[in-house]
DNA sequence: CATTTATGTCAGCTATGTTGACATATTTTG
DNA sequence: CAAAATATGTCAACATAGCTGACATAAATG
C-alpha cells in the first residue's frame, strides 16, 4: 500500500510527484493569468501578442525593436505585424535614436498608456490578492523562485532590463543608476523556436 | 528624488512597481519553461499542444475528453485535431467508459508513456533545481502562491483533478481516497476564449 | 419516449508563430 | 574612405493552434 488513507498535510513529501503538482499549478496559474486582459483586448480588436508588446514598451519606454525581440523570443516578422498595427493605430510611436539613428526607439502614446493601464489592471489585482497577505520573506521567496525558473542564459538580460527601472529581480542592488529611456545590453543571444 | 543611489535590497518595497516585476518574472519563467519540451517535440513532429495533452493524459489516466477540455480551456475542435494525431499515431488510446459508454476514457500507450516522460524530464529538472535548495516552508509558500493565482472559479476543478492522484494543492488533505482512472467533477464551467 | 449529455465531425476563419531572402540607412572597422 | 557589420523593414509563403456555428450519433436519464 503506497499511502495510508489519510495522508494529512503532505508538505511536498518527495520526488517527482510533487514537482509535477507544482508544474501543473504553474500551468494553471499562467493559463488564468493570461486570460486577464482578454476582455479589454477584445474591445480594441487586439490579441495577446499586442498585450505583450504594449506592456513592455509602456513599462520600458525607449525599448528598441531588437530588445523586444529578445524579450518575446519571436521572429522579426511576427513582431512586425503586431507592432505595425499598434503604430498605425497610434498606440505606439517610433523615434529615431539620437546616438544611433538606425535605432527605432519605441514609446507608448497617450492611447497606448491608457491601453497598457487597462490591460495591467486585472493582472496587478490578481497578483496583489496573492502577494499582499504574504510576509516580506515569503515575497522574496517567490521572487527568487520565479527568477530561478528562468533559463540561465537569459537571466542577465532580465536583470539588465529591469535595472532600467531601478529594479533587481535577485534582491541584489540594481546594476546601475537607471538611465531612463535607454536600451539594455545588446548581447543578442540567438535562441531557437 | 524618488530613490537614493543605492536602494540596497529593496525586498518588494511597495506598490505596483514590485508587482510588475513579479508579473514580468512570471512571464519570463513561463516563456522559458514552455520551451523545455521543444527539442523532443520536434523529433516527433509535434507541437506544444500535443505536449499538454500527452502530459495530462499520462498523469491522469482515464481522463475524459470533457475533462481535458476543461483543463486546457480550448474548444472541442481545437483539441480534436491534436488528439486525433496522438490517437492515430498510437500515443493515446480511447476506451469506452464501463459505467457510461458514451465516454471515451483516455490513456497513454507505451509510446505515449515514453513520450510523456521524455517531455517532462527537462521541466522536472528545471523545477528540481529551483525547488530543492528551498526549505519545506518555502516550498509550501510557492505552492500557495501558484494556487492562489488560479481563477477562483477554477480552483475546485484543480483540487478535484489533483485529488485523483492523492495530491492536494492547498496543503489540506486530499478530498477522497483516490479512485484511480476515474474522472473528476463534471462541473463544466463555461469560460471564454 | 423525449431530453440531455458526451463525443465526433464538417467547413471556414483568425491569430500568431515560422523560414529565407533581400533592401535601406547608418555605424563601425580595417 | 571603403568594406563590413548592424538595426530595421519588408516580401512571399507556410505552419500551428486557436476560434465559430452547425449538425450527427449513441447512450443515459427523467
Amino acid at each position: 500500500m503506497a499511502q495510508t488513507s489519510d495522508d494529512k498535510i503532505e508538505p511536498l513529501s518527495s520526488g517527482e510527484e510533487n514537482i509535477l503538482t507544482l508544474i501543473e499549478l504553474f500551468y494553471f496559474a499562467y493559463r488564468d493569468f493570461t486570460g486577464d486582459g482578454d476582455d479589454v483586448l477584445d474591445q480594441y480588436g487586439f490579441g495577446r501578442a499586442h498585450h505583450r508588446v504594449v506592456h513592455f514598451v509602456h513599462h520600458y519606454p525607449g525599448l528598441r525593436v531588437a530588445d523586444l525581440l529578445n524579450i518575446l523570443k519571436i521572429t522579426k516578422q511576427s513582431l512586425a505585424r503586431v507592432l505595425k498595427q499598434l503604430v498605425d493605430q497610434d498606440f505606439i510611436i517610433q523615434q529615431e535614436g539620437s546616438k544611433d539613428r538606425r535605432e527605432r526607439l519605441l514609446f507608448t502614446t497617450e492611447r497606448g498608456n491608457s491601453l497598457a493601464k487597462q490591460l495591467s489592471e486585472p493582472q496587478i489585482k490578481r497578483f496583489e490578492k496573492t502577494i499582499k497577505p504574504l510576509s516580506a520573506e515569503e515575497q522574496v521567496t517567490i521572487k527568487k523562485f520565479l527568477f530561478s525558473l528562468i533559463q540561465q542564459g537569459n537571466r542577465h538580460d532580465v536583470i539588465t532590463l529591469m535595472a532600467q527601472n531601478g529594479h533587481s529581480p535577485t534582491g541584489k542592488p540594481a546594476l546601475e543608476k537607471p538611465v531612463k529611456t535607454r536600451h539594455y545590453a545588446p548581447n543578442a543571444e540567438i535562441t531557437g523556436k
